[in-house]
DNA sequence: GCAGCCATCTGTGTATACATTTGGGGCACG
DNA sequence: CGTGCCCCAAATGTATACACAGATGGCTGC
């Protein structure tokens, strides 16, 4: 594979991971010389980064890991919402019903798992499966190539942010039991039904990720990051 | 400037322009030499292409511009629907009354212009103008920069399938009126009248730009882009 | 004469060396 | 002692050189 690639997905995947946190200076030779290659590849895979917002120029001079906190939550909710609402609508009138019908079917199972006794570790995983299984569907069916596009920018950074939220297990069935609603809709092939599934569970799920880390209400002194973590080091 | 940054505005000037085709090939040295500068800000300004869409790679040897047909019209106003809709809902939200008000004003004023006589250059430029501004003046309420960044990729992908279909001059009339209309409902702060009106406005405009170029309705033979062209030549 | 193989050649992928710019630190002056 | 300017150093931006892969054309064997 083309070193450039493979720097570009280690990077990406450190980053989202939280292994290199925001604010980190990713400087070429120090990639480089940890990559065992030459500057041009790790500029490119810096570049990319940077196209895709993971990381930033600092001025004329460095590119760090952009900042991500709890303010950036409800901004990429709402792209998120724009861009699932129409791929759910669009999912529903091409959709095969028979596909999401089943998904629903596994959704609700795994939901009723969830109730009748403590969160296990196994029916957790089925449960994240079975929705990056639904995901695929909905962006398969929306068949749409410049709304996947738009969408992987997207779920990157929700994945950063979702670090910062830790999601809550008591919510797990609830959450189950919606995405069984969004399937349950594109199978019945209504785009307004789709939509009303997708903007309630992803309305729920703003709510409970803010719950756990609301937004900064007021901003007294506008003090920057490094102040501020100064301050709180002190 | 940086050198890659004029390479990369010249070539993307070029290839929205339709200055270059789509399967051009954009091989490094050429370009290096026709700008002359090395190959090293050349690949970086590709590499930028690339990733925006405008650009693709060609089998693993080769970069070469991207196609758009009509047939990607459809699909690219899906996308556009959905985050001008959702713009548009937070504009409503969170912009100012007074300047949607005025907007609006405007563009009636310029539709009624349109209806009295012939279209003259410089009121169809005010109108574009003024369009732009509503555009700014949306995005800048919905104070999102996620959305922004989506919405650019899009827009640009349109501004090249726009020279596919020629616009319509007697469209000119309803689609200021209907452009109002969005200023209006967005002046009022009501999402949902912001959403309707989106919506109206991009479905007239996805049904005129389809009326001159309808899609290609039928595909009996499975052929690829270069046989079709070589079939066509000969 | 045709098909398959090999050489060559063009073009990208990577490495390295040079230029430029920016940011900081130190020194001098007020 | 404070402030401002200048010099330096480090990191990025650019250029050039090398390596490798894929395609294309000719050549040879059948």
């Amino acid at each position: 594979m083309r070193a450039s690639q493979r720097v570009y997905e280690q990077l990406r995947a450190e980053i989202i991971d939280g292994d290199l946190p925001p604010g980190q200076v990713l400087a070429e030779v120090e990639q480089s010389q940890r990559f065992g290659i030459s500057r041009t590849p790790v500029r490119e895979a810096i570049g990319r980064l940077a196209a895709e917002g993971l990381a930033e120029q600092q001025g004329g001079r460095g590119v760090v890991v952009s900042e991500v906190t709890v303010d950036d939550i409800t901004p990429l909710f709402e792209v998120r919402e724009a861009l699932d609402i129409q791929a759910a609508r669009l999912a529903a009138l091409r959709g095969n019903p028979a596909e999401f019908t089943a998904l629903a079917d596994q959704l609700e199972s795994v939901a009723k798992d969830f109730d009748t006794g403590p969160v296990h570790h196994d029916s957790s995983a089925a449960y994240y499966d079975l929705v990056e299984q639904m995901d695929r569907a909905i962006d398969s069916a929306a068949a749409n190539p410049w709304l996947d596009a738009a969408s992987s920018t997207v779920r990157m950074q929700l994945a950063r942010v979702r670090r910062l939220a830790a999601h809550d297990p008591s919510r797990l069935a609830a959450a189950a039991r919606e995405h069984a609603q969004i399937a349950r809709a594109v199978s019945t092939g209504s785009a307004q039904l789709a939509e009303a599934a997708v903007r309630l569970h992803l309305s729920n799920a703003l709510k409970s990720a803010l719950a756990k880390a609301p937004p900064h209400p007021p901003a007294p002194e506008q003090a920057d990051a490094d102040q501020v973590a100064a301050a709180s080091s002190s």
